[in-house]
RNA sequence: GGGCCCGUAGCUCAGCGGUAGAGUGCCUCCUUUGCAAGGAGGAUGCCCUGGGUUCGAAUCCCAGCGGGUCCA
């Protein structure tokens, strides 16, 4: 193992007369121009100075502040890249949302399979931190929301040629320091006073030397020189405890937070004064914050502590403010008081800009992914504004924001955020209802609402433990939050996470060329000729692997042709189709013979259907965006056969008429028949042009990708295609679904299989016409009546029964005396509601009723005694209903049971008498 | 993707094996004509759908459909 500290010996560093010293306070070692200095200058080892002393010669907006950087960096030979989404997702699997500048190029650039937009480049990349939500507005220096300005340089070494997507040398750590050092230059600092730190990097599997650049007590800057990846044979061992070795690319990655250096130049108590003026005055005036000039005096002071102290965790907040509270000889609450209302207004400023962004950039709110996070952050800052006392409508908060970034979607994000409060508005009508309730029932018994209870209320209803106390100490209960509610919380939910096995590479199948793939050429033609180049004996039938096939692989949610491969002696069967890294595999029923010279046949009309149904998929998506709106876009596809799925974004339930409107703009474009083109442009062109709407289907890797042109939707795709919208023939939408919150599935028919739906639907009329003797256009007219009647006609048997039941009640039976009371025994087949009926009517006669029925192919009894009377009805149809092998039970006045053995009912019903008595006697 | 909760009168919900209920709204009448007025009477239910268990299911079990919520 060796350290790192030699990466760390740059001639730049020698050159300007730079010292490396060991900081006194915390033993980091970090570099200085400054040969007196002991401290490291990061707190908290240092404090801030910069605060009402900016530290820039000028003060900057943060606009300015943006423009700065990247004309300093375009002039230093970078080219300028406009920023990713902030919804990182659109373009990797392993994270929701954009956290750093680097997420832009990890992992297809960072690898080295696909060349960089540029290089070097420079870039002001919008990201979003969730992890620091709970310290947002307190600290005065923490953001969800920030942009992260960069310049990044992609390195491969010379030696590995041109494996790489890109090759050789463009700068490292000496160019990378003088950029930085020449920034500070540019903006007048006083070079003397920064200090450069040495500060390992590693994350996601790779790991480097990197440096903190600290001015004035704040980290303006991070220098991450990415050139290692983990290795359990590695040279190196760094802070994680893994090992790790140098890699062939070597990555510039740097990170400079806009809002600091905005900060910086302008010298506020919080980073939040510099960054939204506007909003925070908006939003004070509209709450009523109004300070006297003490208080404000006394507020900027404590913002002035609150930055110099390291506060990064929420518990310590409390105890931070009361140490500031103690240096300012105030107390704690009046401090409080004044405070809580300028942090929420922080908060909301930060929290406003996030959701725009996350609108802006189209994530819709759900309950999974990053729609979830939108819906947390919407939703706490709408507690926020209630909070606080602001009445402006949030979604107004949010367009202000979405506004000052030049977003375009302004009605749709307004639309959402409305959408989403009132449905956070029902969500906390429905837990107050519910925690009203509770309250009412504990607050007579002294006890306190039980945590499971509490539990319950936000698992399962979305109410937060603080929202349920304050309803119920209104209505005289209590409620004790233990300290560990989350943790309980979260031990519901169990986590056996399986996963399957990582497939096994077969050594065999990779050493083989790719494949060359004919269907992109002709995806109308469906023979061709090839040489098997290897067959594998499997356990359910053979794979074949040709130099080049017409058969199309399952991929993209197409699935995979059928069809046959025939040699002069023998046919097989193509039953599955596979694609492994290039080399497609066709699953047989028989071993066509490796060397074999085989005509493959594909399967046309499938594949027909297919290619109707993928550019069908593409069709129903551009229409669908254009019916619902610009934020729609594919979450997920499946084609089939029969019919196929298109899972779209959307932040409500799609209405029947809006199915109707799609399904229009859908069918005329087919109508147009208008060409369908694909083409292999440059990857960084195809993105410039049409933005990450490309790839809705997935991001594919390397230089050059396949797009799919139909109208005016541009989509990466690797399917196959008709030629023209008119050989779809027709669309049909089968029906919306909800897959999830903010996800509707949109399934579909094209061509022969939407007539197929057509008739089964018609069908399905036809059936119903046909039962109900009308025609089909009558047939909801006609359903309404007879559901009309068939409902009348129940109230009127309901009515009927009861006058019969009357009528038998008077109809005699075997009536026993019994202690004065006339009880009457009889058998009468009818079914329990009859029999309950006229037990209710003897009753009202003063009588004792013993009813027995052997209808419907069981005995049912039914025993009904009046009030005053000793008798026990339930005991009574206890023994009885025992005697026809069952049971039964009930209330004393009034029970009823049964048995299967209709055949005992009569004996049983002979005893009646005897068993009254006996129950009189008990 | 996983866990949990909920579908009963127009609305909000109670009932959780034994005769479907309350509040509110609606209709009629009375009393009043002052801001959510009072009194009397009345109507309104495929208890989400389909299976199962049971003598008996709104109630228990399974599946589906629909809604909600928490977590990754």
């Amino acid at each position: 193992m060796s350290d790192l500290s030699a990466e760390y010996r740059l001639e730049y560093f020698e050159e300007e007369g730079f010292h490396r010293r060991e900081c006194s306070a915390c033993g980091d070692h970090f570099w200085t121009r400054d040969p007196e200095r002991e401290l490291c200058g990061e707190p908290p080892c240092e404090d801030y100075s910069f605060i009402d002393d900016p530290g820039f010669a000028e003060s900057y907006t943060l606009t300015e502040m943006r423009e700065a950087f990247l004309s300093y960096f375009e002039a230093n030979g970078h080219e300028r890249i406009e920023p990713y989404p902030v919804a990182a997702n659109r373009w990797r699997d392993d994270v929701l949302l954009t956290q750093a500048s680097i997420y832009d190029f990890q992992p297809l650039v960072t690898s080295g399979e696909t060349p960089p937009p540029a290089n070097p480049l420079c870039i002001s990349q919008p990201c979003i931190r969730m992890q620091d939500i709970d310290n947002v507005g307190k600290t005065g220096r923490h953001t969800m929301a920030f942009e992260m300005m960069a310049h990044h340089a992609f390195n491969a070494r010379e030696e590995v040629g041109d494996e790489y997507a890109y090759s050789g040398e463009v700068y490292w750590k000496d160019e990378t320091v003088r950029y930085c050092d020449g920034l500070f230059e540019s903006m007048g600092a006083d070079l003397e006073e920064i200090t450069y730190i040495e500060d390992p990097w590693v994350g996601g599997g790779n790991a480097g030397p990197a440096i903190e650049v600290i001015y004035k007590g704040a980290e303006l800057a991070t220098l991450v020189f990415m050139s290692m990846e983990q290795d359990d044979d590695g040279e190196f061992e760094m802070k994680d405890g893994n090992r790790y070795s140098k890699m062939d690319t070597y990555i510039v990655d740097t990170g400079y937070g806009l809002e600091r250096w905005t900060w910086m130049s302008q010298g506020t108590p919080t980073v939040y004064e510099a960054v939204y003026p506007d909003a925070i005055d908006f939003l004070k005036e509209n709450a009523g914050v109004e300070l006297t000039d003490d208080e404000a005096e006394l507020v900027h002071r404590a913002s002035k502590l609150a930055g110099h102290l390291d506060i990064d965790e929420a518990e310590d907040v409390e105890a931070a403010r009361d140490n500031i509270a103690d240096k300012l000889g105030v107390e704690t609450e009046r401090l409080t008081s004044l405070l809580r209302p300028l942090e929420d207004i922080y908060a909301i400023a930060d929290h406003c800009r996030t959701l725009a962004y996350m609108f802006g950039d189209e994530i819709v709110p759900s309950n999974v992914g990053t729609g979830y996070l939108a819906r947390m952050v919407l939703r706490r800052t709408k507690r926020l504004v209630d909070n606080v006392g602001v009445d402006a409508p949030l979604d107004e908060l949010v367009d202000m924001q979405a506004e000052r970034l030049g977003y375009e979607n302004r009605d749709t994000i307004r639309d959402i955020v409305r959408t989403e409060v009132e449905k956070y508005r029902k969500t906390l009508d429905r837990g107050a209802r519910k925690v009203e309730g509770l309250a009412d029932e504990y607050a007579g018994t002294g006890d306190p609402i039980p945590v499971d209870d509490l539990i319950e209320l936000y698992d399962s209803h979305g109410i937060q433990p603080d929202m349920v106390r304050e309803i119920a100490e209104e209505r005289g209960a209590t409620v004790e939050v233990p300290d560990d509610f989350y943790g309980l919380v979260a031990s519901r939910h169990d986590s056996a996470a399986g996963f399957g096995g990582a497939a096994e590479a077969d050594e065999r199948l990779a050493d083989l060329p790719e494949t060359e793939r004919l269907y992109y050429d002709d995806a109308e033609r469906t023979e061709f000729e090839a040489v098997v180049l290897d067959v594998f004996d499997r356990e359910e039938g053979y794979d074949v692997v040709l130099d080049q096939t017409m058969f199309y692989p399952e991929g993209g949610g197409q699935p995979a042709d059928r069809g046959t491969l025939s040699t002069d002696d023998t046919t097989v069967e193509v039953e599955d189709v596979q694609s492994h890294d290039g080399v497609v595999v066709h699953r047989t029923d028989a071993d066509p013979g490796k060397g074999e010279f085989v005509r493959g046949q594909v399967d046309a009309e499938r594949r027909w259907r297919l290619m109707r149904h993928h550019t069908a998929t593409h069709i129903v998506g551009a229409a669908a965006r254009e019916v619902l709106g610009e934020h729609v876009r594919q979450a997920g596809a499946q084609k089939g056969l029969d019919s196929s799925r298109l899972d779209v974004s959307h932040y409500e339930r799609v209405g029947r008429e809006q199915v109707k409107e799609i399904e229009r703009v859908a069918n005329d474009l087919v109508r147009r028949n208008v060409p369908v083109k694909s083409a292999w442009p440059d990857r960084h062109e195809a993105q410039e042009a049409h933005g990450f709407d490309l790839y809705q289907g997935g991001i594919p890797p390397g230089e050059r990708i396949r797009t799919v042109t139909v109208g005016e939707e541009v989509q990466a795709c690797g399917g196959t295609h008709v030629s023209r919208t008119g050989d779809i023939g027709t669309i049909k939408v089968l029906k919306t679904e909800p897959v999830q919150d903010g996800v509707e599935r949109i399934v579909f028919a094209a061509g022969e299989a939407a007539v197929d739906a057509t008739h089964r639907t018609e069908d399905a009329l036809y059936d119903a016409a046909a039962t109900l003797d009308v025609d089909p256009d009558d047939v909801p007219e006609t359903a309404e009546r007879f559901f009309g009647e068939w409902k009348e006609r129940g109230k009127t048997i309901d009515r009927l029964k009861d006058e019969l039941a009357e009528l038998r009640a008077q109809a005699g039976g075997e009536e026993v005396e019994l202690d004065g009371t006339t009880a009457v025994v009889r058998r009468m087949d009818a079914d329990a509601d009859q029999l309950r009926a006229t037990a209710n009517a003897l009753v009202d006669e003063g009588k004792v009723a013993v009813l027995g029925s052997g209808a419907d192919g069981s005995a049912t009894v039914v025993v009904a005694v009046p009030d005053g009377v000793g008798v026990n009805a339930g005991e009574v149809v206890s023994e009885l209903a025992g005697r026809v092998g069952g049971g039964g039970g009930g209330p004393p006045d009034f029970a009823q049971g049964g048995g299967p053995d209709v055949d005992a009912l009569d004996d049983a019903l002979d005893d009646a008498p005897d068993v009254l008595q006996a129950v009189l006697n008990a």
